[in-house]
DNA sequence: ATTAGGG
DNA sequence: CCCTAAT
């Protein structure tokens, strides 16, 4: 399954194996640039990564955000001895570690793990990439750690249930709290309000974990989120900007503790990362929580009464989730003892205050093409996956968010109208890290329909078509709207450059890396022992179907009926290259069948259920017409006879 | 070249 | 999307 997905969709991503305490604090930015590519250190470009990372997040927020958090406490981003990166609450002497790591695994399948207190001034072997290292997808997992539980914070957090961010409000939770959480991890979650469990799970370190495994190629970023038992004001806070809107953040004021972590990553307080060895923030004493959930409560309060008054529509639905749960174990019970485990418990209180546990293992990044010449050396290679790793990371990182493998675009979603219940597995829960759209250049191509693979605003129309049309039979409009899809097609065999624009610069999330002079053959590096398939014809790039080309499509099979593709390319998808009959046939059947199952189990750019609806009106028309020709045929072959 | 379906 | 069989 997982090798006919590689090959479906080609690159998705690199793993770089989560190496404990691996990360040091980076002394300079820039590093991946002044150093030669193929004599990187691992750690420097795990810090850059990291650093990138919070910055990207960091960047985001809203200057009336901004304001707001300004008042948190100081952090401070430093150094520890273990020589992991750790930010730190200075004010509450409290923090989490953030642990970066990278593994490079070699031709000859020594994984060589870049762990270790240090390597700054000259890098373990190991820990520096080399040309002698081939790079291949498998070959990179990031992964952040959170608050490890070597750190002392944990025990320092215990003693300190004033300092906390979440004093204001932690008075209130307080209250509630559960016994549990007094002693032991649990209490580091009442403590500081920030939901970083120390990680605790064996896998958790282990670079082979099922997750890290099955998952494919991809960035991981993974950040222990806790959760907890049912209580009220406590706020998880998972960073999942989008960059629609101010209110960005999925916040479920009602439902979650703040997940302190991710809400640090995402805040401007931490500025840099690599900047220096000490970083910190100022600021007030004020408790970060305790300042976010005023201002949430202020901000948000319509949306979110808005929300409970659609909540109960939906609710049912959302229940049924769980047993769709991946099967692939390690939830975030399982790693932080019993006081986390009774979230699941707490259905009594379901309908208003079912904390949702999030162990939030790894970040996935959808994907991360990269063409290369087939004369390329090894060197090569790896300068790409470098260039195009940095180049991913540089313009700055969303956060995305799916669960059952549909992304979730609407921030102001509450969990639970998402679907994501405390009684969901972990594992259907997913986070993508996503290249921030507005650093990413202007696209070459003007294809709309790259675009609804992201998150960016599309700029397609999405107006519902009059549906005068659906009334009788579909024989009277003609309307062809694809104007937006003329243009769309530089394509049937995509020339480096246009792969190169397209993917890079609209898909977003694709990102081509060329090497200088080689504009030979082109061969898509493909991880592990497909390169049989190199004589074969390449695999056409995929290419998601937008709304407006649904729209178009489902209109000219309304008018034309099913059966008569080569028409409805013709008249809907005339001047769209790229789209062949086949093609316009198979995403009819696709959409068939999209439009009858569940809406939670459809996955991609959601169709807007009008046009569903429409497919179904149509399917079940022309299926008809088609049985009554069916009928008719007999009478007419006797005719001719 | 198209159509229809399974993969 | 790919692959094929059947038109």
């Amino acid at each position: 399954m997982l090798q006919k997905r590689l090959l479906d969709y080609g690159f998705s991503g690199y793993q770089v194996p989560f190496i404990p305490r691996a990360a040091r604090s980076a002394r300079k930015r820039g590093l991946i640039r002044e150093k030669a590519a193929d004599n990187l250190s691992a750690f420097d470009l795990l810090a850059t990564v990291a650093g990138k990372l919070l910055e990207g997040e960091s960047s985001q927020h809203t200057p009336d955000e901004k304001d707001q958090l300004g008042n948190a406490q100081d952090v401070v981003m430093q150094e520890q001895d273990e020589g992991n990166l750790c930010v730190k609450d200075e004010h509450c002497d409290k923090g989490i570690n953030l642990e970066i790591g990278l593994q490079v695994e070699d031709h000859d399948c020594i994984v060589k793990e870049i762990s270790g207190p240090r390597n700054d001034a000259s890098p373990a072997p190991a820990s520096v990439i080399t040309s002698s290292h081939c790079l291949e997808k498998d070959d990179f997992l990031v992964k952040m750690d959170v608050n490890d539980d070597k750190s002392d914070f944990c025990s320092h957090s215990r003693n300190t249930e004033g300092y906390a961010p979440g004093h204001t409000d932690s008075s209130i939770r307080n209250g509630n709290e559960s016994p549990e959480e007094h002693d032991g991890k649990g209490e580091i979650l009442s403590g500081n309000g920030l939901d970083m469990h120390c990680s605790e799970d064996p896998e958790f370190f282990d670079g082979d974990s099922p997750a890290v495994a099955s998952s494919d190629c991809s960035i991981k970023l993974s950040l222990g989120v806790d959760h907890y038992p049912c209580r009220d004001n406590n706020n998880v806070k998972v960073v999942t900007r989008d960059d629609d809107e101010n209110s960005s953040e999925c916040t479920q004021p009602s439902t979650m503790k703040a997940a302190r972590l991710p809400a640090r990553i995402g805040d401007r307080r931490i500025r840099k990362l690599l900047a220096s060895k000490y970083w910190r923030v100022k600021d007030g004493d004020h408790s970060d929580t305790g300042l976010r959930c005023i201002y949430r409560s202020r901000r948000t309060g319509y949306k979110r009464q808005r929300s409970q008054r659609i909540y109960p529509f939906k609710k049912r639905k959302f229940y049924h989730y769980s047993s769709l749960s991946n099967s692939d174990g390690d939830t975030g019970c399982k790693a932080n003892g019993s006081s986390s485990c009774v979230a699941g418990q707490s259905t009594s209180f379901a309908s208003r205050e079912s904390h949702v546990k999030l162990r939030i293992k790894s970040f996935r990044v959808p994907e991360l093409i990269i063409e290369m010449p087939e004369t390329a050396t090894i060197g090569d290679l790896k300068r790409s996956v470098l260039e195009t790793l940095t180049a991913l990371i540089e313009g700055g990182l969303r956060v995305g968010v799916r669960h059952q493998g549909k992304k979730i675009r609407d921030d102001n979603r509450t969990l639970v109208q998402s679907g994501i219940c405390h009684d969901d597995n972990v594992e259907s829960l997913g986070f993508i890290l996503e290249p921030n759209p507005s650093h990413i250049s202007t696209p070459v191509s003007s294809d709309n329909s790259l675009m609804l693979s992201t998150d960016v605003p599309q700029p397609v129309s999405r107006c519902p078509i009059t549906s005068a049309n659906n009334d009788g039979a579909y024989h009277d409009h003609m309307v062809t709207n694809l104007g937006n899809l003329v243009e769309s097609d530089h394509d049937s065999a995509p020339s480096p450059a246009e792969t190169t624009a397209e993917k890079g610069a609209v898909d977003f999330r694709a990102l081509v890396a060329l090497p200088e002079g080689t504009p030979q053959a082109l061969a898509v590096v493909q991880s592990h022992q497909k390169s049989k398939r190199s004589e074969m014809a390449q695999r056409r790039i995929r290419r998601p179907f937008s709304v407006t080309e649904v729209e178009s499509l489902v209109q000219a099979v309304e008018k034309l009926g099913t059966g008569r593709w080569r028409d409805v390319k013709l008249r809907a998808f005339d001047n769209v290259k790229h789209r062949t009959y086949v093609d316009l046939k198979d995403k009819w059947k696709t959409l068939v069948h999209t439009a009858r199952i569940s809406p939670q189990q459809r996955r991609g750019e959601p169709v807007p259920q009008d046009l569903l609806d429409r497919v179904l009106a149509a399917h079940s028309y022309w299926s008809q017409q088609q049985a009554k020709q069916q009928l008719k045929q007999p009478s007419d072959a006797c005719l001719l006879l």
